[in-house]
DNA sequence: GTCTATACGGAGATAGAC
DNA sequence: GTCTATCTCCGTATAGAC
């Protein structure tokens, strides 16, 4: 990486490279999404991507890694809420709502799911993530279950983790669905969960 | 295609090339999987391959389209039994069955969902058989309903669309456990259904 | 029908002028 | 820092001997 006269620049350009590739990433997926397409949708000559990022699978990791931090705030200030259950559903929504905001997000994040398991460092980026969100559900379970709101009978961890293949169900279905109707999903994603851990 | 003296050992030859494939597809994804892999794997030398198929993509339909008809005679069954909602979770049990059954029949069903949104034949091939299963749902859910089995509120295809995207879970849950206790995930979706449908 | 060898194109990454 | 030009490898598919 050469140096660089005006970091904020740098940065910037960076950026603006990095959703370029977001787009075709979600739209071809991450195999037949090309370095020169990358670049001429940023508008930068074949090759000077290079300058940017060591390689194409980084510019995919800055992809996913994007948004990493604001769902551990989230989790730390709901994890000190009086009402556990509700505090749970709107951890369950706010993992859920991303789906349902841009037809090309489940897209991009489906397309690294699958990419995980054959790159081990995109496996590794999208399993801190993925950690940090099970543990988080799971102490929110063990909660809701200690305050009496949701059934005795649920472990933790296996509820966690189901719920989390339910919030991955929204996200496959709005990377199926060609047109946007996923927000019904999302209610009933909520009615769902609800029912799940209560009845 | 040249002509096939023994039309019998010409079709397990291609059967046999086309297994090979589908392991190849479920671990290293479509776009990774060369045709000299597949032709390795299945014993033959490379190039060989296309006096069985016309191209690479129509090995992955072929391994695609390979049980449709199955699960028609089975919804075809149960659309006629006198407990329509019992009928509707075993339909969905069969639906989900598949996933739990071998870790790479999750994984290959994820790929062909994304590839199926690039390339229009896999498309068409993998909404045929969803149309079936999805329409199938909905009668079901229609039965139950009209039985006074379901909750009266529940609008046939949206619940069909979300059953079948509950189902979509178990498979995502599969490709994402490296370690195969994606059968727990089973009970759990019997137990969601039900609540969602009657709760 | 099956093989070996290869044509052909395309993709990631680099070189070096400006 | 950005460009143009290109190197190099690899993958699909084909040609043609056996």
């Amino acid at each position: 990486m050469a140096r660089t006269l005006d970091p904020a620049r740098h940065a910037a350009r960076r950026r603006h490279i990095q959703d370029s590739a977001a787009a075709l990433f979600a739209e071809h997926g991450y195999d037949r999404t090309t370095t020169a397409q990358i670049c001429r949708a940023a508008g930068i000559s074949p090759g000077n991507l290079y300058h940017y990022f060591a390689s194409k699978k980084q510019v995919f990791v800055a992809v996913l890694t994007d948004d990493d931090a604001e769902t551990a705030d989230l989790l730390e200030h709901l994890l000190r809420s009086d009402r556990p259950l509700e505090a749970l559903t709107e951890f369950v929504d706010h993992l859920a709502a991303p789906a349902a905001a841009h037809p090309a997000v489940p897209k991009l994040v489906l397309e690294a799911l699958l990419q995980a398991h054959r790159d081990p460092e995109i496996a590794v980026v999208l399993e801190e993530a993925d950690a940090a969100e099970r543990d988080g559900m799971a102490a929110l379970v063990r909660r809701a279950v200690d305050a009496g709101e949701a059934r005795a009978d649920l472990d933790p961890a296996d509820t966690a983790a189901w719920l989390s293949t339910l919030v991955g169900a929204v996200y496959l279905d709005g990377a199926l669905q060609e047109d946007g109707d996923t927000s019904v999903r999302l209610g009933q994603l909520r009615h769902t969960v609800r029912a799940y851990l209560t009845a």
